[in-house]
DNA sequence: ACGGACCAGTTTTTT
DNA sequence: ACTGGTCCGT
């Protein structure tokens, strides 16, 4: 156990910086009175409450740099946490630029999860506990009993004792998701349990719900412990002792164990509350109770802590986080200074004033007046399309016809532009038209690089070179690329390393040995284990760089050349990704410092210098902003998302609202938000209507927008005569002047229906949309999409149809239409 | 042991 | 519609 002043010699050699004091203060130039309230600030407790495209960052980056510029604090008695990897490299970059020095020397600056394994490893020995008592404890207890031995055919010296204290080792794995549920699939089924009414993924999710709450089984609140399958405990007990087994972690641990050690060993806390004299947190509002436990442990002391963040931004909900943090901060610190910064530097006037009408539905805000010096500016465009490729299609060309400057703003560069949408299947629609009119665009925030399947796989064999007995990685590789070594030899190979008490690598040697694996399988296994072992030798050859041995290893392992032999047309690109692994080996200084850093800093940023346009979810979006932002898919079930509000209830639609506040406010000059009429979900067409949060938008910093299909170059106009189309041009103008005028929140108020911009056209002769009592059972009807079909069921509005083309569906009733109106009427029930 | 046919669940969001 | 998993025939 390292004492304080080990610790200052550990990291000591980068920095020092108490000679900077009385430098200039360039830094503080640019800020506003608030923003600079919350920077000079130095000692006690601070909240700045800071709104979107206030300068958050930049308030903090300038604390830091104030604190070392005043020699208040040396590089390494700063702790700034950050939540993703890329804003605190942001943050170092911006530190280091207004250093005019490389921030290299912030060693404690990262997030909470690399914060947290560098103490966890100076640590790592405290963390203890019993191993051996798992699925095969029977095992165990009929050889420490003298009964008779009902597993004699097992062999001989399996015995593990019940009480084998096991400690984590500083060089503990971080297991990710995937090795996680691969773990706790194996262990359901040792135990036994039904695989369906327990899928590993669940169990998974409820594991990491209860460690971002800091909750242990045991200390379950009774309302919630009978939720759960009386063996949820029993299975969660049974995973720790693996972990532990394996010397490995998950991600949740990486910061209970820590918050463990603080608790249980007062002299180690107090040495961290001494070393980190000023604490830093971004993002506040998305910590969770073990993040929460964590710094108000290391902060109890001098209370130096300065928490940003954003209520109205608090989007994690769903893993954890807490809003509830960042309300009680004045409690949890009394005497906190409360910094609000409210003036913002990023959007027009009618961008922020729709985005505050948005978010002022939410109830319990602690509420901030955002406002901006950028008066005018374009109004908040909204655009109803009739399906998802519509929509598609439409913001194809708007982003060509912004990239013009056609559409009689600035042009604006495609890499100024982002879609935002709520779920990544959303995505596809509009990857597909990019591909086909050849729009450049690029998807952030999809499969994270080292969660591709070849990087995974290389991965396990780098982790078995460095560490032999990484049982979970020898998993991974054993039989890939295919050796012929399948269930069987698996087991056969299980069963040697469990009678013998060695790692599985030594267990297929054993087996080998015995010739228990016979074949074309136990040759290569053979060849494997060799081959394994003198890979292992070659990291300490200093004649060979680890680059080198890592494409030896791919190589001579014929993983490459699997991929190779392969003629998927991504072979290519995984090919690719493995020379990138490779090549992203040269930043460390052997396969184990690599490995050490990969699974928490590795991403897939690949700075190309393109003009693309982004593609990416909303979370992603956080902390981003763009001249022009689409916000595609406004329809309630996908935007709020139904599964969102059916959990979480009110709590989850506030957050979804907070995540259209987001959305929002990622936008400078030009934000567009569409919905469609009709999307696929499931691969069944379904009937959408407009997000609830379409009507919360103020209507005064709002222009509606026709699609261009209305003027009957769309849907089906080809059956249509003269007249329909002009009906539909009228009907364009009641829409946008019904959507435009007082008294259209009213309407829908009284139709008791929300958002539905159909039934503005109340003097259209059409249909009655409003109501499905026009309709009766058994009656023929016509769907614009569905074709012709008999009404099977009514329920409320929407409509049970069985379609002769399409099968039975159920679909809003204002879609539909008698069908002895006949089709060309039809094309007037286009909703847009 | 392996590949193909078939079936079921899936679509929030992620360090 | 797509994926990943299981079952079954080779």
């Amino acid at each position: 156990m390292s004492t304080f002043d080990e610790m200052d010699a550990f990291d000591g050699a980068s920095l020092s910086s108490r000679a900077m004091a009385a430098r200039p203060t360039p830094y503080l130039d640019g800020l506003n009175p608030a923003q600079r309230e919350a920077v000079e600030c130095l000692d006690g407790p601070v909240l700045m409450l800071a709104g979107a495209g206030t300068g958050k960052t930049k308030a903090l980056t300038a604390r830091i740099v104030h604190l070392l510029n005043t020699g208040s604090a040396r590089t390494n008695e700063i702790l700034a946490v950050t939540f993703t990897n890329k804003a605190a490299r942001e943050m170092k970059e911006r530190v280091g630029g207004m250093l005019g020095q490389p921030a290299e020397g912030m060693p404690w600056l990262g997030t909470f999860h690399s914060v947290c394994v560098k103490l966890l490893r100076r640590h790592a020995e405290l963390i203890c506990g019993e191993a051996g008592v798992g699925p095969d404890e029977v095992i165990d207890e009929a050889r420490d009993s003298e009964s008779p031995n009902p597993y004699e055919d097992l062999g001989p010296s399996a015995v593990r004792s019940r009480h084998r204290t096991v400690h984590l080792k500083s060089n503990f794995t971080i297991l990710d998701t995937d090795d996680q549920i691969r773990l706790l699939k194996q262990l359901i089924r040792a135990a036994g349990i039904d695989e369906k009414r327990w899928p590993p993924r669940m169990l998974a999710g409820i594991i990491d719900d209860w460690k971002n709450r800091a909750l242990t089984p045991d200390k379950l609140p009774a309302s919630e412990a009978g939720a759960y399958n009386h063996r949820g405990p029993e299975l969660y007990a049974q995973y720790q002792r693996r972990l532990l087994e394996l010397n490995a972690v998950d991600f949740g641990d990486l910061l209970l164990h820590v918050v463990t050690i603080f608790q249980t060993h007062s002299d180690i806390l107090a040495q961290y509350q001494r070393w980190f004299r000023y604490i830093m947190v971004d993002e506040y509002q998305d910590t969770n109770i073990a993040q929460y436990m964590w710094l108000r442990l290391l902060a109890g002391g001098h209370k130096n802590i300065c928490c940003v963040g954003d209520d109205d931004q608090s989007i994690y909900g769903w893993r954890g986080a807490e809003v509830g943090n960042i309300l009680r901060f004045e409690k949890d610190f009394p005497g906190a200074k409360v910094v609000r910064l409210e003036q913002n530097y990023r959007s027009t006037e009618h961008i922020l004033a729709a985005a505050s009408g948005v978010i002022s539905a939410n109830a319990g805000r602690l509420g901030k007046e955002l406002w901006t010096a950028a008066k005018g500016g374009e109004k908040v465009r909204l655009i109803g399309h009739w399906d998802g490729e519509e929509e598609a299609r439409w913001i194809g060309e708007e982003i060509e016809a912004t990239q013009r400057g056609t559409r009689g703003q600035r042009p604006i560069g495609l890499n100024d532009m982002a879609i935002l949408v709520r779920a990544s299947h959303q995505m596809r629609a509009f990857e597909d038209r990019f591909l086909t009119i050849g729009l450049p665009y690029r998807v952030i925030g999809g499969p994270r690089f080292y969660e591709r399947l070849e990087i995974r796989d290389a991965m396990g064999y780098f982790r078995m070179v460095t560490s032999a007995d990484d049982d979970l990685a020898f998993e991974r590789i054993v039989n890939t690329p295919k050796r012929g070594l399948g269930d069987k030899a698996q087991q056969t190979i299980q069963s040697f390393a469990r009678e013998n008490g060695v790692s599985l690598v030594e267990g297929a040697r054993l087996a080998v040995e015995a010739g228990a694996i016979k074949g074309k399988g136990g040759a290569a296994l053979r060849r494997l284990v060799e081959d394994l072992a003198r890979w292992g030798r070659m990291t300490g050859d200093a004649d060979i760089s680890h680059m080198e041995l890592a494409e030896i290893v791919l190589d001579e392992s014929g993983y490459t050349g699997m991929w190779q032999a392969d003629k998927n047309p991504d072979s290519p690109g995984r090919l690719e990704n493995l020379k990138e692994l490779v090549k992203a080996l040269e930043n460390f200084e052997n396969l184990q410092g690599f490995l050490e850093h990969v699974s928490l800093v590795m991403d897939n940023d690949k700075q190309d210098s393109d003009q693309k346009v982004s593609i990416m979810t909303l979370h992603a979006a956080k902390g981003l902003e763009f001249p022009a932002v689409f916000l595609p898919g406004w329809e309630d079930g996908l935007f709020p998302s139904q599964r969102s509000m059916d959990e979480s209830g009110l709590k989850g639609l506030e957050e979804e609202r907070r995540l259209a506040y987001v959305g929002i406010t990622r936008a400078e000059e030009v934000c567009t938000i569409s919905f469609a009429g009709n999307r696929r979900v499931f691969g069944q067409w379904q009937s959408q209507l407009p997000s609830r949060f379409v009507d919360e938008l103020p209507e005064e910093h709002v222009e509606v927008l026709t699609p261009p299909g209305l003027y009957g170059g769309g849907y089906g106009a080809a059956a249509s005569s003269d007249e329909p189309v002009r009906s539909t041009i009228e009907a364009k103008v009641a829409q946008a002047d019904g959507y435009n005028s007082p008294g259209w929140k009213r309407m829908q108020a009284r139709a008791g229906q929300r958002g539905n911009l159909q039934q503005k056209q109340a003097g259209s002769p059409i249909i009655d949309l409003t109501a499905t009592a026009s309709f009766t059972l058994g009656e023929r009807v016509f769907h614009q999409k569905f074709g012709y079909g008999a009404i099977a069921g009514i329920e409320g509005d929407k409509l049970e149809v069985n379609f002769e083309k399409a099968g039975t569906k159920k679909v809003v009733a204002r879609f539909i239409s008698a069908s002895g109106a006949g089709a060309e009427t039809a094309q007037d029930d286009v909703p847009f």
